[in-house]
Formats: structure tokens, C-alpha cells, sequence
DNA sequence: ACGGGTACTTACCAAAAGGTGCATACTTGA
DNA sequence: TCAAGTATGCACCTTTTGGTAAGTACCCGT
């Protein structure tokens, strides 16, 4: 009577479930930059240099609700807003550093294959 | 006389080099199939499902190129033609697994969120 | 000669992701 | 009152990514 799949196999495996919380342009960047403390929304958009607003609130807004920002809204007379990682995030951030020692580690090479590919197009 | 930015700053972290070459729909179900021995091309396929010939190729190109993959043509009379992971990309898969653990063991928190934001949508 | 299998390649399209720029509501300082 | 700053929202458009479906070149069994 069991049907094919009775439960969702929605990831292949749990990096790929990660991978859906920290793919998008600029996520990695803010989260890189938020684990170095609570930062205003004007400051982290001045240390991601390039992302636009549209782009920046979209991404903090998915990692809100993945629950790995907190948005703090200090209600203040002139607004003042915050974002700072949630102990979930942080335990993201130490997930992800082994891949980020990888990275560091073949950077060049993962430079050099990039390259290779935009050229060769 | 410096210029603000002397060297490339491709990179804003290891972790965002290495988002450069494992994101990709199907590359971690890839890779996560190949990391358990040498497979072929029509095996890969049937283990992947859904993928279509069209993104399979163009993703194990990309990884191949990358250095992760490797593809065997055994050059037989039938079309014969397997891949594998190159030590590069064994390293890869080791530096995966803390956030292979971190999905595993949010899976169910990162499903929540997903749904939460499809709902509302 | 035909149908089926292997390993791709190609053209065409739809959907998702990202970017640009203007608008808002509120503030403070000139 | 007007410009400027903070933190967003929204409409529109382009780029990138992924999907569908067909075709190729080769081989094999019947």
C-alpha cells in the first residue's frame, strides 16, 4: 500500500539543504560580515560594496526567515536598524568554515578555472 | 599612487570561491553520487533523478573543468564513458561534510522556512 | 533494415535571479 | 522649506539558469 515515496525526499542530502539557506549572490558576504558583530543596515551595505538595496533587504529578509539574521528595529527617533546573527547563524558560520579554509586554499585555482571558462566563451 | 584595489578581489571569503563551484542545481547530488566510486554516464543519470541530458553534461563539464570531475572514455566499442572524483574533488567533498551535518541536522527547520516563504508567496 | 541503447549536442523557451532607479515616511541640519 | 540621510518598497527590465525536445553518431541484436 506504501506509496513510492511516502515521505518528502526534498534533499538528497543535508548539503544540499544548506546550500538552499546559503545560495544567493550576496549571502555569503553578509554573513561573512555579520559574524564580525551587530551591523546597521548603511554600514553593511557600505562593507558589501556593490549589492543594492533591493538585492541586500531581499537576502537579509530570506535569511530572517531562515532564522539565521535577527533584524533589531531599535525604535529610535531617527530609524535605526541592526541586523546580527542568530545562534543558528553562528552555527552555520562554524559549519561553513571548513569550506571556507577550502576556499582559501584553492582560491587561485577556482580563479584560474573561471577565467578559463569566461574565456574560452 | 596605489590604486584602491591593487589585486583582484574576486573572492570576499574562501566560502564565496567555493560557492563558485559547487553551486549549481545538480552539482552536490553529483558529487555526492561520484563520491562513492567511478559511475557512468547513463548510471549517473538514472541516480540523479530528474535531471535532463542537457543539464547533467553541462554540469559535469563545469565540474570537470573545475578539477572536481574526471571523465574515463574506455574507448571501447560500445560507447563507454564513467566519472569520478579527482583527489581535488575528494578534498572538496571532505570540506563539505560539516555542512552536509549542519542540513542534516536542520533539515527539518531549513524545509519549515522553505515552505513558510512558498506559502506566503 | 529497424528498433534500441550509449553518450552527447543543439535550438528554443520559461522561470528565476539579479539590477536600476524612483518613491516613501520619517528625521535632522542649514 | 529644502536638501540629505536612514531604512525600506515597488515597477520594470536584463541576465542567468534550467527545462523540453529533438537530433547525431555509433554500435548491437534480430
Amino acid at each position: 500500500m506504501a506509496k513510492e515515496n511516502s515521505e518528502t525526499p526534498r534533499f538528497i542530502c543535508g548539503l544540499h539543504a544548506t546550500l538552499h539557506v546559503i545560495s544567493g549572490k550576496w549571502k555569503p558576504l553578509i554573513v561573512f560580515f555579520l559574524n564580525k558583530g551587530p551591523t546597521r543596515y548603511g554600514e553593511l551595505k557600505r562593507s558589501v560594496r556593490g549589492v543594492s538595496d533591493k538585492m541586500l533587504i531581499q537576502q537579509l529578509k530570506e535569511l530572517e526567515s531562515d532564522g539565521i539574521v535577527r533584524r533589531t528595529d531599535h525604535g529610535e527617533i531617527p530609524l535605526r536598524v541592526d541586523y546580527s546573527l542568530t545562534p543558528f547563524g553562528t552555527s552555520l558560520v562554524r559549519a561553513m568554515e571548513p569550506l571556507c579554509g577550502w576556499g582559501e586554499t584553492y582560491e587561485e585555482d577556482i580563479a584560474a578555472a573561471m577565467d578559463r571558462r569566461k574565456t574560452s566563451r
